[in-house]
DNA sequence: TTTAATGT
């Protein structure tokens, strides 16, 4: 059973994947990106999203105290941090900033169908593009990075998840939820395709949780080394992700959990191409953003993983 | 329908 479902993995895996390279060959180019399982003190494990085999809370916390070590630590940091997570929370949905690449890390969204219904006050029309200003100016985007450059500026929180409040969608067209994506093709087709698809999940669900983000996988090239390669535009030098992700928790009415992953090719995919062909195990996912989804859903309340019973 | 850029 255990076998099968690893086989399953594995199918997924290469489905997902192979949006980017169509045609081209299957062979893994980085073999940390389909691993399920990980090893801790001898033992397999096997990854399952809101699992935290690692405990969510980091043993470099600054803000654990331990032994009374916080007086150190102050005096270390006695001028500030770097940098944490930048997170910025506006009114319909929050967001960690990639400062290094002017683009998000990740966009939480909670969408239902009120979020979504019909409403003659809201029109996206009157949006503007802005530069989002409680970004520091070193790392803010800015209209004109953008202008000319070939990329659609493309939402990660989409505008029509949005639409309670006229004030909500103003607020997804601030810079900082934005990323270069391939308009014709992706953005406009492909992309907006998944976004369609997560909204029809509010008819399924009572709640969606959605998780949005960019990704900059390794390929393979010639000299037979990975590299992670992307374009970057503008003054600012903003990054073009190499693919997106999304990560769609649905809720329903009597607590038991549904997930979804997908992961799509910042690239012009045919107008054929069928949504559930770019799912790929959420782990995926969370092992090639660095980041953790979802991981405090129990899982005795996660009931499908892509359409599959767990 | 929703996603956007470009040129005037």
């Amino acid at each position: 059973m255990l076998r099968k479902r690893l086989l399953y993995l594995a199918q997924l895996s290469a489905v997902g994947f192979g949006g980017y390279y169509i045609g081209q060959n299957k062979e893994k180019y980085c073999d940390f990106l389909y691993g399920n399982s990980v090893t801790v003190d001898g033992k397999r494990i096997l990854n399952k999203p809101g699992l935290p085999v690692f405990g969510t809370v980091s043993a470099a916390t600054p803000f654990v105290e331990t032994n009374g070590s916080k007086d150190r630590i102050s005096q270390i940091m006695k001028y500030g941090f770097p940098g944490l997570d930048n997170v910025r929370s506006y009114d319909d949905f929050v967001l960690s900033y990639d400062r290094r690449n002017r683009v998000p890390h990740w966009v939480f969204e909670h969408i239902t169908k009120d979020h979504i219904a019909k409403n003659d006050a809201v029109d996206r029309s009157k949006c503007e593009f802005h530069p989002d200003e409680s970004i520091h100016p070193f790392f803010r985007s800015q209209n004109t990075d953008y202008k000319r450059s070939g990329f659609d500026r493309g939402h990660m929180a989409a505008a029509g998840n949005h639409r309670l409040h006229q004030k909500h969608v103003d607020q997804t067209f601030f810079l900082s939820n934005m990323a270069p994506q391939v308009g014709e093709g992706f953005n406009r087709s492909a992309w907006n395709r998944l976004e369609k698809h997560v909204r029809k999940l509010t008819k399924v669900y009572d709640n969606v949780y959605c998780c949005t983000g960019p990704l900059y996988l390794p390929r393979r090239e010639s000299d037979g080394k990975s590299y992670v390669r992307y374009q970057v535009i503008g003054a600012n030098c903003v990054a073009v992700p190499t693919h997106f992700y999304k990560i769609v928790v649905g809720e329903s009415s009597d607590g038991t959990l549904d997930m979804e992953a997908y992961v799509m090719p910042n690239q012009k995919i045919p107008d054929e191409t069928p949504v559930s062909s770019f799912m790929v195990p959420p782990e995926t996912v969370e092992k090639a953003a660095g980041l953790l989804f979802f991981d405090k859903i129990h899982r005795s309340k996660l009931n499908r993983i892509n359409g599959k019973k767990v």
